[in-house]
DNA sequence: CTGAAAGCGCTAACAC
DNA sequence: GTGTTAGCGCTTTCAG
């Protein structure tokens, strides 16, 4: 790291200023696309940069100017379909805006959380997007409250309420409320409700209320057997769904099967298919993912609308840039992607279903 | 952009030394725990740094150290889980080693990617990593060569010769080539290939050499109907595979299918699945997915090493830097995953497969 | 339209 | 051990 000396790194703007003759100035401007420069000089600078390859210093540039182009994103495992399609999403929309992306893969631990959004404030990121509701702690948000005092917070399909924070999200409570009125409406009252817990408490427990209220609102008793809280995990799923057929005699039974995860509808699906007798189930992921179209029969699934969350957040972002106003919080209604595992039309002769 | 004025952005290192009573070096040292910074000194600094919420600038300090620390990783799409799976391995490998990520989801398009690799040499990243083959072009790749000059650049996945760019992959030609070879022996001789070669060509076309000559060792003739190009998507080969069933009797028949990737072979057993003969036809896919697991009967699948590829490929960056020399190439073997729909065991009387 | 010069926040010689 | 100070490469005021 010899000081002192430079070169080996490539030419600056002050050595393209001397080989074109012009200030350091001109050639800023030039780079940046100020109008003010005459075409002629603009262009033998130009092809001054040409010839020598010069690359500007992004960072050093930005770092004049205040600001990075960069955002942070956060999320728990690009490795699962769901981060990686939000993900995909953000980053393509943030790029139109010229921003770049810096990935964080910061797993569940709280330690690793606040020590990316952290890293995220020493990299004087203009925003940060928080994806799914992990980024919500159960009992104390102060770091995500002073982190929002630097630059402005995204939460993509987790609510929470703090200054210079955003929440965009699917309602995903309505949606399982909805969808259980809807098996219902299709006779099918018994309903096995399949979540896995112990991460994302937030929409975890709002995706049992909304089956708890559903069945209510259906005039339907639950049944505490018929609410499994599972690990997340195909086999797993599959496994305790099969131990429950096993005893479907002894007690309770079920015709349908709601999951809070295309990943568990299709362990549950598994355990079915591998019935012998021909069982007539009525199965509904969550999410949406590619998941739900390789399994035989394909899942119907619950789409929580990340097609339009993300793109609507990056929006929200540009308008806060332009100094607009925007609503700390936009929620957005889910939507039942009907595939073989469940039709409204086929189980049921109402074609609407209405509130 | 109002100059020479601060303190909107919060306070940076020299206010830090005035509060103190120290100089700036002092807290630059004790912020880069320099040991030569007394106890006494360090904590007094430190609590000075706590009570201000000082969050020191990455940027302004990677600046002056002529590294960011940061390495720029490009794929074409993250929502695929193949790429999805590389990014997530990579990440968190880097981040063990201090660096992070900069994400680019480029798309296939050649001006994209250019623009990439140039947006990231403008960031000055520590080094660039370029997964999936997709970004060796067949004709020119002088774009990579000049960046190479820049920083060093890591193949994942791809084979490419050029000064300063080190490669590591998975020999996927003989993969498929023991795939045929273990197929054939398991008394499966007509195996129809699937493929998608519009993109990734280079990938794309050594697989099929390796279909091929896995065949010709085998003594089998080829046969043209066998091989199959076909677009990505479940749907799309389903269909494809349909009508070719459809007209088995005709001509070309076959008792195995193999291919280049999970979803098409899922997509072929979907086709498979909905004969109404009950089809005793064996099935690999390719990358071993989760989508493998997903379908029934679960997909055996190639398993190109994504797990032992990405972290060796941190490691040869992290020893780059320390100085030590690294191999330009190194590939590994493939493993076939054995699940449900081709077992070596179950098919052939061979327990293993002889060279 | 162009140039001179003062920063941006931090690092690392070098001197004490 | 600690301080002084000259950069790192670029932006932007301010004069001209």
């Amino acid at each position: 790291m010899t000081y002192h000396k430079r070169g080996e790194k490539g030419l600056n703007i002050r050595d393209i200023a001397a080989l074109s003759g012009v200030s350091v100035a001109t050639v800023s401007r030039v780079i940046n696309n100020n109008p003010s420069v005459t075409v002629k000089t603009r262009e033998m600078v130009l092809s001054v940069i040409q010839q020598n390859d010069y690359v500007p210093n992004a960072f050093a540039s930005g770092f004049g100017r205040n600001s990075m182009k960069i955002v942070g994103i956060l999320c728990t495992d690009v490795a699962n379909l769901y981060y990686a399609n939000a993900l995909s999403l953000l980053e393509h929309g943030l790029r139109r805006y010229g921003f770049d992306t810096l990935l964080y893969c910061t797993g569940t631990l709280l330690t690793d959380k606040k020590g990316a959004i952290t890293a995220l404030l020493q990299r004087r990121v203009d925003a940060i997007f928080l994806i799914g509701s992990a980024y919500r702690e159960e009992r104390d948000n102060q770091h995500i409250r002073e982190a929002a005092q630097q630059t402005p917070i995204f939460f993509i399909n987790a609510y929470i309420q703090l200054p210079n924070v955003y929440c965009v999200y699917c309602d995903e409570k309505e949606a399982i409320f909805n969808t259980v009125k809807q098996l219902v409406s299709a006779g099918i009252k018994d309903i096995l409700y399949l979540h896995d817990m112990q991460k994302w408490a937030w929409a975890g427990s709002q995706k049992l209320a909304g089956y708890k209220e559903g069945l209510a609102a259906c005039g339907i008793k639950e049944n505490p057997d018929l609410i499994q809280v599972v690990d997340y995990g195909i086999n797993t799923v599959r496994n305790r769904v099969t131990k429950i057929l096993a005893k479907l005699d002894e007690g309770s039974k079920f015709n349908g099967i709601l999951a809070s995860e295309d990943v568990l509808a299709i362990g549950a699906q598994k355990a079915v298919l591998s019935q012998k007798k021909n069982m007539d189930i009525s199965i509904i992921g969550f999410n949406n993912s590619q998941l739900a179209l390789c399994c035989t029969p394909a899942l119907t699934s619950v789409d929580n609308m990340l097609d339009t969350i993300c793109p609507m957040a990056v929006n929200m972002l540009n308008q806060l840039f332009k100094g607009e106003k925007i609503s700390s919080k936009v929620v957005v209604s889910a939507t039942l992607v009907e595939r073989e595992t469940f039709r409204i039309d086929k189980n049921s002769h109402v074609s609407k279903i209405e509130d």
